[in-house]
Parts: C-alpha cells; sequence; structure tokens
DNA sequence: CACGGTCTTTGAGCTAACGCAAATCCAGCG
DNA sequence: CGCTGGATTTGCGTTAGCTCAAAGACCGTG
C-alpha cells in the first residue's frame, strides 16, 4: 500500500518533514473511497484507524441528548478525523459520515504512533492541529451560546464559502451537497427554522438554494447579517 | 525564582518526566498570588506566559457576539490557562478572571517553549491534554445544542460538583464563589432564568442556594434530572 | 449600624423558535 | 413517463425563555 508522497507535501502537518520522513508515511497508508452517505466510522467503535480526507467531505457528528444528532465539524480535504484519538487507544466518540463521494487516507493507529515516534517533527505539528481546533470549537460555541439562530445559520454559511466556496457566475455556492437538516444539526435548531430563514434570505436575494445545494449570491450582506446587532432576518 | 518540584510531580502532565526534569520546570517557574476577581490576562493581549493553577479558580470567558461575555470553561487547580497558546505565538484567545483568591504558577512562554524543545517526554502529555479539552469543549457544545435550559444548568452544576465538590452534612457544596450571572454565562442563558430554575430546585429540595454559592442536597435527583427525558423543572 | 453596591428574586409581557401536520417539490429509477 | 422516497415549504398553535422593571436580600465597609 503506497501513495504518492507528494500528495502529503502540500499539507501543512507534514511540510516540516523530510522527503524520506513523507515517504516513510506515505508507504504506511492506504486508500479507502466512500460513497455517499456511507460511515467511515460511529461513535464507540474501537478507534483503529486515523483517516486524513483527500477529496470529499466528512461530517462528524454525535448523537445529541435529546432531538437529532449535532454536527460537530465537517471535515474538508487535508484535515484529519478525529486526530486526537489516534495518540492514545479508545473509542472513537464521533461519528463520521461522507457527506459525498469521498476518499481518504488511513493509518493504522498502530502504525501511526510508531511513525510520530520515529519523527519528532511531526508531534508538534500535531499538537497545532489539535489546538487549532480545540480553538474553532470554542468559537462555535460562543457562537450558539451568544447569537439568534439566524445569526447563527449565517456565521455557518460563511465558514462554508471559506472552506468549500466555489466561485460561479451567479455567485459562490457551498460546494458539497449540504441538506437543511444537516444546517440545523450545523447550528443546534431544527430544519424548519433553517427552510424558513433560507427562504427569507432568498426572497431577499441574498441567497439561491435548491436540493441539497447552497448558492450565496451576496457574501457581504451575509457577512453583514451575520454580525450586525439590530437587522432581522424578517423579509 | 524556584519552587517545590514536589508540588509538580502529583500533576499527571508531569508524572513521566524525572526528578531532575520536574527539578529544570520548578527552577523556571514563578509564582503569582491573585486576589478574587483580578485579571490574569484579557483577550487579545500577547501571550507571554504560560499559567498553571495551583489553587483557586479561574474562570475563562470571551465576549459574546451580544449579550453578555461567555464562559468557555472554569480552570481548577491542576489545570493549565490557554495551553494552546504556549506553543505557538500570538495573542490570547480568551480573558482569564480569578473567581477568589487563587495561586498560580508562571512560566515565561520563551522559557517553555525550550523546555519543551529539551525534554522529549512532555510534548506526548501536552497534546493529550489538548486533546482532553477538545473533548470536553465539544461535549458541552452537544450539550448547548441539544438540551433545554434546565437540563444544560443541572448538567453544568454536576460538572463542577464532580470538579470542586466538598462534603458536607447537607450535602456537596461547590466549593468556590459561583454567581448566578456566572452560571448563566456558562450554559448560554440570562441570569433570570437561572434564578428561576435555581429557585424551583430548592423548593424540590434538590439544592440550596446562596449568595454566590451553591449546595447540592440530592445529587441523584439532580443526574436524573439532567438526563430525564420528560420531567420538567416547574413545581 | 447605617450605607452602598452586588447579587438575587419576582412579576408581567412578548416573541423567537419549536413541534406537528400536511402539502409540495424534485431527482432518480424502473 | 409515472412512481417513490427524500427534501423542502408553509401554516398554525404553543411555549420556553428573553427583556425590562423593580423590589429584596445580603455583605463588607466606613
Amino acid at each position: 500500500m503506497s501513495i504518492d508522497p507528494d500528495l502529503l507535501r502540500g499539507l501543512s502537518v507534514f511540510s516540516a518533514l523530510s522527503n524520506e520522513e513523507r515517504r516513510a508515511l506515505a508507504d504506511a497508508v492506504s486508500l479507502r473511497p466512500l460513497r455517499a452517505n456511507e460511515a467511515v466510522f460511529v461513535h464507540g467503535q474501537p478507534a483503529t484507524e486515523l483517516c486524513l480526507v483527500l477529496s470529499g467531505r466528512i461530517k462528524l457528528s454525535k448523537a445529541g441528548w435529546a432531538r437529532d444528532p449535532v454536527i460537530l465539524r465537517i471535515a474538508h480535504p487535508g484535515e484529519f478525523l478525529e486526530l486526537g484519538r489516534s495518540l492514545r487507544p479508545g473509542g472513537y466518540d464521533v461519528t463520521a459520515t461522507a457527506l459525498c463521494g469521498a476518499e481518504l487516507a488511513v493509518w493504522s493507529t498502530q502504525v501511526w504512533r510508531r511513525l510520530v515516534d520515529e519523527i519528532p517533527a511531526m508531534m508538534p505539528c500535531l499538537a497545532q492541529l489539535l489546538e487549532q481546533e480545540l480553538s474553532d470549537a470554542q468559537g462555535r460555541f460562543v457562537e450558539i451560546a451568544s447569537l439568534d439562530v439566524p445569526r447563527r445559520i449565517a456565521h455557518a454559511l460563511l465558514r462554508l464559502v471559506n472552506q468549500a466556496g466555489r466561485k460561479e457566475a451567479a455567485g459562490i455556492r457551498i460546494d458539497f451537497p449540504l441538506s437543511q437538516q444537516d444546517l440545523a444539526a450545523l447550528t443546534g435548531t431544527t430544519l424548519f427554522t433553517v427552510s424558513r430563514t433560507l427562504t427569507c434570505w432568498e426572497r431577499r436575494g441574498l441567497l439561491a438554494g435548491g436540493r441539497r445545494t447552497v448558492l450565496v449570491r451576496d457574501l457581504p450582506a451575509l457577512a453583514n447579517l451575520a454580525t450586525a446587532t439590530e437587522a432581522n432576518c424578517r423579509v
């Protein structure tokens, strides 16, 4: 099982490594293709593998206390799934599902841990990734704790535009299938409220929604709405 | 500036270190006493120090988008403040305030980074701490995204009991001054709703509240209420 | 012991958001 | 080309939780 070491070169995690070290990583990896809606792993299952997203999007969700599951984050190409669990044993504490066809690079955690031990330059990078993830999580916590639903949705969309925006003639499209259900699970609300909010913005020309797709027509207006103190979503 | 190396022995972060290494850490540290309500550092300020709580409680908060600030977590003895920021430069992204008289162990980030480089056993421990913090943050995110306010408060209290519960004749006291304002900032609600909820539980004999203090009288009932699907807080 | 400031309680009204039900729309498939 | 199942829209009633206002309770201090 070997993939192109150059694939790893572009990732900031691996940028400090020598070509030789990158090759060692590449030699130990295997590729896993995923179909849309296929589960990568589920909550509780013992974590025997570390996955890196090469293409597609993976949603990381957890079973909320009541209601539907909550989406903790959406992993984009170049991001790891549950990096924290790769360093010490235990079960996954989230469920990972492919939102669309995707491809993962997979290391067995045993091999991965050995590699991390042997390559001292890696650990600081991993710590930095963890810190980044923690910082993101805290940001989203503040959002959900202090903003009303429409603004939370706006923030979520802006983040997705940054991470997965593809420019089109009519605006910027979020470049993977995203249902309003998902958007609700991402912002801690219901799909009904999401639908109402989006159609309202659609009427105002901010957006164009479709079946599992969102096209942002007026990014500045959306950004403004996300931060404005007074503005409301109502027509 | 030198403190007792034994002080560091009890902490799991430092448990893998040799006595000599612990001494190196202890030699580089300085102590900082804090009065109640004193700020340790504020959001944005360049992070030049890494702090470890020796005694007291420190609240880590962030300015919410609207409303009041949001409390991200409360740091207890043995926990670091903003560990992530100690590894790479940048400003603090939270504000740290002492909830009561406290004492911190402080390293300059420069020295700290040098020590981390020199003691290879440390980095994995730090990564594990970061992972722990991330996992906690995700747990609280799920809570706030999927539970109603009373249950969020119950969960917060249970967590605080675990972290700072002191047994008393009448029950378990949360062993540091905690205002209802703080409790509200911790659970993403208002102090009014917190007050109503607590007084309701007080009537039911679950709690005894006071000025900046909470005494849990019936822990099982509180735990039950936190997870129950149906029960309500109303009398 | 009176004072001032902080913290808490309580009331009243209001609205954002939920929950349910039902209609509608759409993509893929046979 | 019509079926089917998922996704979205919309209406309507309800309520949890917010906001504002004001009154109490408590603590430390002068």
